[in-house]
DNA sequence: TATGAATGAGTTTTCATTCAT
DNA sequence: GATGAATGAAAACTCATTCAT
């Protein structure tokens, strides 16, 4: 075996799985824009690799089917939101004015990795209950982690005397509630993208004194 | 020119026209059940025939196809639902106290609607934008009817004084996104039945008050 | 039993008798209609029956199926048309001329036939054949009865030396040929209606003469 | 923005290309003969399949319907029509001999050229009406093209003082009339196929002529 | 008897998946 | 490995025919 001819395979074999990677991104992104112009459930398999002009074979080279490259687009999704939020900020909030401050650090967070996951980010937000009772769940799940951040934020406010008493589980639900009504406005285009960062002072505000008096 | 046999009893024309109404809304309450239990997309023409045990020639009489006896269900939810929300309460309230009994008020007839037509509501709320994007449309259409009805009373009360000035789209939205979660919640049987009106009260106190001190 | 019950039941027997009759006739008519309309093949019982405003359940009362009342209409038609053809013209010709003038009296006389009976006449020139192998086989055996009576003619004409000799069995399903054409033309709407006996009698001179000098 | 994958060799490429061709090209031979034994609209998709055993998808991989099979089959039919008798044979003829001749030869290729297509001949000739509105319209399309082709050449005749005055128009009809009489019988296996040439002759000679001593 | 609602066997049609090239 | 033609199981859909009223 000569040496030279090793090393060009060893070459060959890289870009060969290089290719294969990007084939499958490519996939991933083509299915994504597919699903979010048909919907999940009208979108076929030919739909995707028309897309962007792969065999139809092609695709089953690198997804079991078509709920497999829906579930490997939303694990991509979750991890990268999830990445964002799980390093609970580390310094509580000590005071009302810290803690609204808090949130609206959270709130632009948020709004800044949404916006780089538009597509994804609407695609499950819409449809992924009516995916699969897996995916259903796993999407709950995720909502869930949010209602237990806010909930344990809300509750350290109420025993730090500077948030009211009230139904902490209800009050964090109805908080996740309304952040998700905004964002679909938002991802769906009913809202400017350039004002979402008002909306987001606006909810917060809302949240911390109703529209009472 | 038409012939014209003879006269058919008006009796028999009567009992005809019952009996195919009366299948109509068999196939309709059976299409809710199944659309249900497996959701619409897993759910065949052959299993809605099936639940009642009717031909399957006999659905095709009534509905154009699987899209249509949702259509018609989702027309007959919605019709129930704006009747119940259509005449506005006539004497607006004047008065913090009063605007929020007569929110509490609101909250319990939507309830009540709702509990009574928990299938379909689930139904629609769930998969509803994931069935067609027409019936998305149509869904969104309803939920902004609620958003223009909050707005209404909540510019009113801006108005008046006994709300603090903001931005009343926004807040709206919000008030409709908080209620929609405790809906998902509610209907998909993560609430316990009887605390429904519990739950309401506090998202109207959270919605007057915020959970600020 | 009284005399005048007797009567009246008699009266009523008759009545229904010929209301059933008027219905069955109905539906023929309304059957040719919808053949030539839409086609053999295309036209549903459905159809026919929506033609008069009659029930479904009617049609099967008066006919087994749609094949049956397509082969009704076909008996109607061959009856009607051979009983024209049938009692042949009782002295034969005698002579170039004569002949000349019979066929042109016998042209004539089809003409007025088939006036009489366009839709059926044109239903199954065009559609006969396809309706089913049977159907095919009488409307042969009917064009064959019109070519044996046209050789019964050119052989006698040829044995009494005023026609020229010739394969008169080739030339009698020529002259069927070019009468089959001229119809389908006509009926079909590609020739004026009183330009037809214009038609014939150029035919007829073609067939004695041809076309050359 | 279309994402391409690695290129396919050129002979990849062609040898699907041809596949696929192949497979169509079989459809289309097995239509035509499952049409001509059971008739068009017996016949179901599922024959044409079962006759070379493919697949039922394979069908709509490459036809929309029956009907566009059959459609297809008329074109080519068609199409090798008038390939033969488009190119309108050179030197007109000049007299009645000439002219004489020319109508068996053409005869004589139009027998060779369907003798090659009985098949789909007879197909169009019995059946093209009944299957369609449209194909009844391309049906006559092309009758009508011989009929102009009959008339060009009779007129010429007519205005060199070698055919008779009279209505070409009429009489080339005619002459088309009883070709297509001919070819039934011929086709539809009444005639002997050895005897074909000799009706040919006679034909023209019964055009030229007319039966008149 | 007439009716038209209901029926379901029989076809058409789709599309995820396989597999020869 | 990539491809896209072929596949066929499974679903949708039709319509002649039955049958309760």
């Amino acid at each position: 075996m000569l040496y030279k001819g090793s090393m060009v395979s060893e070459l060959r074999k890289r870009s060969d799985a290089e290719r294969r990677e990007r084939t499958r991104l490519a996939l991933m992104e083509a299915a994504g824009k597919v699903f979010v112009r048909r919907g999940y459930h009208a979108t076929q398999v030919s739909h995707i690799v028309g897309e962007i002009d792969v065999g139809q074979g092609t695709f089953y080279r690198h997804f079991d089917d078509k709920r497999a490259i829906a579930g490997a687009l939303f694990d991509q999704f979750a991890e990268s939101l999830l990445a964002e939020f799980t390093p609970m900020s580390a310094p509580l909030p000590s005071g009302v004015e810290q803690y609204r401050e808090a949130s609206l650090a959270a709130a632009a967070r948020a709004v800044q990795v949404l916006r780089s996951q538009r597509q994804l980010a609407l695609l499950f937000l819409r449809q992924g209950a009516s995916i699969d009772l897996d995916l259903d769940g796993q999407l709950a799940q995720i909502l869930d982690r949010f209602v237990v951040l806010a909930k344990f934020h809300l509750d350290r406010a109420i025993a730090g005397g500077f948030a009211r008493e009230c139904d902490s589980e209800i009050v964090s639900q109805a908080i996740v509630g309304m952040a998700l009504r905004q964002l679909d406005l938002w991802l769906g285009g009913s809202i400017d993208d350039r004002r979402v960062e008002t909306a987001a002072r606006e909810l917060v505000e809302f949240a911390f004194r109703g529209f009472g008096p």
